[in-house]
DNA sequence: GTTATGACTCCAG
DNA sequence: ACTGGAGCCATAA
């Protein structure tokens, strides 16, 4: 709740809300948390980049499941750290999507 | 209120 | 599989 100290747009809450509820070794794409919070998948991507100390950006991937891009390739080892299947540098949506629709 | 930008996603070649 | 172009929405100036 350290979040709730600073004053955000509710949007931006919604998602960082939606974000620290992903278990890990779990993982969401942009667009599905988009879809929760009822933004734009690149509305998320920019709550995520002002949040990044204090949000599990690396839980969310591209809708293919391709690790979030900037800072190089760092996403890749703490998926790995977080015990997230990854397949051939992709995160196994088959696996790791949440929430894991009926599993 | 308008313009520009961005950690996105989809479609076509 | 990869690249390019267009669409989407929130934030900042």
């Amino acid at each position: 709740m350290a979040k709730s100290t600073h004053s955000v747009s509710s949007f931006a809450r919604s998602v960082l809300d939606v974000v620290d509820r992903i278990p890990q070794g779990r993982v969401m794409s942009y667009g599905a948390i988009a879809d929760q919070v009822g933004g734009s998948a690149r509305s998320v991507g920019g709550v995520l980049s002002a949040w990044s100390e204090e949000t599990n950006w690396h839980r969310v991937v591209y809708a293919d499941g391709t690790p979030a891009s900037c800072h190089g390739n760092s996403a890749s080892g703490l998926l790995i750290d977080e015990e997230v299947p990854l397949l051939n540098g992709r995160v196994d949506l088959t696996r790791a999507r949440w929430p894991d629709n009926g599993r």
